[in-house]
RNA sequence: GGCGGCGUGGCCAAGCGGUCUAAGGCGAAGGUCUGCAAAACCUUUAUUCAUCGGUUCGAAUCCGAUCGCCGCCUCCA
């Protein structure tokens, strides 16, 4: 299995340090507002990642931090007049519904900034007697020139970075390039205390301390957005590695962004779409398909039009899941070895190992559809052996992988019996006026359901009817 | 200025030295089935991969140049 390494800059053979287990951490939201789309990209794609490691048998922990303290937190806490712990109380409730409306595994711990306050104190006081941090007057700030791999994963010499940095100007910096461990804090701004007097951590801290404290000073795979690179990740592993003197994360990932457009999606453009307000219009599974169906390194340029299609995509694969589910329902009885069901897992696999090509999965996904619907249709009297194992790849790849079908939800077509004895009632005397002949009055009683989102279909067996 | 990425059919998008006259989705056209639909299936829809050169027996894939687009270097997934 391969991943393609920022820090290497190409694929590298994935060697987790004490396999079956695997370190996964992610760069989680800042608590402030919702997230939008182009934030969702990053964790569907993380999610997928994650899910692919399960199914390869890896045991994986999986770390996402909420930063729930910072300036934008603080501003809008002080715009709405409240205290910033009761904005990011909001929006982490808020992030949380989100997450599981996109049906994103829910990660094994959620660490809060504020929450590891001791963490994070400590791991500067342990770069401070390294000497990689200095403090003036209650700002501490990490000196950049005491760690020697600064940049290597951003691929930026600090030569570069000094000549033609818009850095702001800090007087109290031995070098523009140095950043905050902790910041003193201002009148009336929420505070820790802490051997260099109250303050509040710098904007990158939490991230060393929260992994180290979650998943140990060697991380597997470390991920996030392609604009976390620099100055984010490139500060983190200073932080960690300063500290440890440990390799901080052995696979760096990152995900391209989405763009409108052609430009990138970004709160501050306002070009932006959040997750929600896409939730209310397209299912979760659209979105995940949508975001399968380009590599996850590469920018994607979204509109609902793409969305759209991607709906349709979608409604192949829910329309073949029903099938599988009535094929099943058949129970026709008897053992099925005519359909070769190993060679899709094997591509499945093959793809997906390759640096997680989800393109080229969702390929294979309707190729199997199609594939198997082609059976369907040559073969009459298919035994439910066929429909199980059919629904077990589909489960396995397309529902515990991508994430974008699930078997169960397709089953709740009668969750009201009484609903269901009047549906099945209207067909009942629809198929009366069919025999009669009388299609101007049968196709009324289709069009009439079907403008309530009661959708019927007509084969040589019946009549059968599903909710949009 | 430094660093990085991208340009493939009407739209989206894989492929990254030979199996490419290029996967898959959406769209479009025709057909099978059906009373008509729906669903499903079949056929067609790029001899070509921004342009121009080069390397190679062989290039969408490597190298160089050109044009166009985007991102990071400041909070940002």
């Amino acid at each position: 299995m391969k991943i393609y390494n920022t820090l290497k800059r190409k694929k590298e053979n994935f060697e987790p340090s004490n396999p079956p287990k695997v370190t996964f951490y992610t760069c989680g939201p800042t608590v402030y507002d919702y997230f939008h789309i182009g934030n969702a990209r990053s964790f569907i794609m993380a999610d997928i990642t994650r899910r692919y490691l399960i199914y390869k048998g890896y045991d994986v922990k999986f770390v996402m931090n909420i930063t729930d303290i910072d300036d934008k937190l603080i501003k809008k806490a002080n715009e709405q007049g409240r205290t910033f712990s009761e904005v990011a109380a909001e929006y982490t409730k808020a992030f949380l519904d989100d997450i599981e409306k996109l049906k994103i595994k829910k990660a094994d711990v959620y660490p809060k900034a504020t929450e590891h306050m001791e963490e994070i104190r400590s791991l500067i006081e342990k770069l401070e007697s390294r000497e990689r941090a200095y403090n003036v007057s209650g700002d501490v700030f990490y000196d950049v020139k005491k760690f020697e791999g600064y940049g290597k994963l951003s691929g930026k010499n600090t030569d570069d970075l000094e000549v033609g940095a818009r850095i702001e100007l800090n007087e109290s910096k031995r070098n523009p390039l140095d950043f905050t461990l902790w910041k003193k804090a201002k009148e009336n701004e929420p505070a820790w205390e802490s051997k260099w007097g109250s303050g509040r951590p710098g904007w990158h801290i939490e991230c060393s301390a929260m992994s180290t404290k979650h998943l140990g000073d060697t991380i597997d795979i470390h991920a996030g957005g392609n604009d976390l690179i620099f100055p984010h990740h490139e500060n983190e592993i200073a932080q960690t590695e300063g500290a440890t003197g440990k390799p901080f994360v052995k696979y760096w990932m990152h995900f391209g962004f989405l763009n409108i457009q052609n430009e990138k999606m970004s709160k501050s453009l306002g070009n932006f779409f959040t997750a929600r307000e896409i939730l209310k219009k397209y299912r979760a599974e659209s979105i995940r398909l949508l975001f399968s169906q380009s590599h996850y390194s590469g920018p994607l340029n979204f509109s609902e039009e793409l969305l759209e299609s991607a709906e349709k995509g979608l409604q192949k694969i829910r329309n073949f899941v029903e099938n599988i589910n009535e094929g099943l329902a058949g129970n026709i009885p008897g053992e099925y070895t005519k359909f070769d069901f190993t060679q899709y897992y094997q591509q499945f696999e093959e793809v997906m190992d390759d640096d997680f090509d989800t393109p080229r999965a969702a390929a294979i996904m309707f190729d199997f559809v199609r594939d198997v619907n082609k059976h369907i249709v040559e073969n009459d009297n298919l035994p439910a052996a066929f429909y199980q194992q059919a629904k077990i790849f589909m489960e396995k790849t397309a529902g515990e992988v991508l994430g974008i079908v699930s078997f169960d939800e397709s089953k709740d077509n009668s969750n009201n019996s009484l609903e269901k004895e009047l549906i099945e009632l209207l067909i009942r005397l629809r198929q009366e006026a069919k025999n009669d002949k009388n299609y101007q009055l049968a196709d009324k009683i289709r069009d009439e359901l079907k403008s309530l989102g009661i959708v019927l279909k007509d084969s040589k067996t019946g009549t059968t009817y599903k909710k949009e």
